[in-house]
DNA sequence: CCGAATCCGTGGGGATACTG
DNA sequence: CAGTATCCCCACGGATTCGG
C-alpha cells in the first residue's frame, strides 16, 4: 500500500461521525437489560409485570430504571390507567419500532458467529 | 386484540432465541474502545500505535485489553514483525469484516434517530 | 400493582510508571 | 514501539424495604 493510501485511509478511520452515529445507537441499547425489554415490547405493548415475568432475573427496581431511560430517549411509550391497583402499559414508539431492522441485522450476525465458533472449534 | 393473539405474542416475546443471539453480538462490541477500534480497521490493517492516535483519549492499556479480547472473539487478527523496534500490526478477521452490516444498520439508525430526535425538540 | 428510596458490592475503566 | 503492572474511583446493578 503507497504512501497517499495509507494517509487516505488514515483520514477516513479517523473520521468520526460513523463512529458517532454507531455509538448512539449503541448508547440507547446500553446496559444489562434495554434489549431484552425492546424485545419483549416488540409483540405488542404490555404491563410492567408482564414484561417482568417475560424477562428472567431482572428485578422490579432495574425494569423501572431501564424503561425510565428508553422513555427519555423517545424509545417507549408509557400509559397509565386510573383503575384500581393502577395499570401501566409500555410500548414502542415509531423510532422504537424502527429499531426492528438493528436487532434484526444483529441477531442474523449472531447466529452467523455463533455458528463460525462452533465449526471453528471443531477443528 | 384478542385474549389467544395476547398469549400468542407473550409466547414470542419471551422467545429467548432471537434476544440471545442479539446479545452474542452486542457483547462482541461491549464497553466502550471496541466499536472505535473496529471502525478504524474496518479501512485496513494497523500499528498499535495507529490505532491509538486514531481514537482520542484511548490509554494504551485499554488498547491493549480491548485489541485482546477482539482476538478472543475472532474479530481481529494479530501478526507480529520481528524488526527492530518490534511492529505489530492489527486486521479485521472475515467474521470481524462481516460485522460491517450490522455497524451500518446502526449508524443509519442513530443518524435517523438523531435527526428525529432534533425534530421533537424544536416543536 | 407499580414503582421510589436506600444501602452496598463489584468490576470496568482512568492515570501513571515501568519493561523488552 | 508495544505493551504490563499497579493503584484507585465511581457508576452499574443487586437486595431489600417502603409508599400510593
Amino acid at each position: 500500500m503507497s504512501t497517499f493510501e495509507k494517509e487516505l485511509n488514515n483520514v477516513k478511520s479517523c473520521s468520526t461521525e460513523y463512529i458517532l452515529a454507531v455509538n448512539d445507537t449503541l448508547n440507547v441499547l446500553s446496559g444489562k437489560w434495554k434489549l431484552p425489554i425492546i424485545g419483549t415490547l416488540l409483540f405488542g405493548k404490555k404491563r410492567f409485570r408482564e414484561i417482568e415475568r417475560c424477562i428472567p432475573n431482572i428485578t422490579a427496581r432495574m425494569l423501572s430504571k431501564e424503561l425510565k431511560e428508553l422513555e427519555l430517549n423517545g424509545m417507549v411509550k408509557r400509559t397509565v390507567y386510573d383503575s384500581i391497583p393502577v395499570s401501566v402499559e409500555y410500548e414502542l414508539t415509531k423510532s422504537g419500532k424502527t429499531l426492528t431492522l438493528v436487532l434484526d441485522s444483529m441477531a442474523v450476525w449472531g447466529l452467523r458467529h455463533r455458528k463460525a465458533v462452533m465449526i471453528a472449534e471443531k477443528l
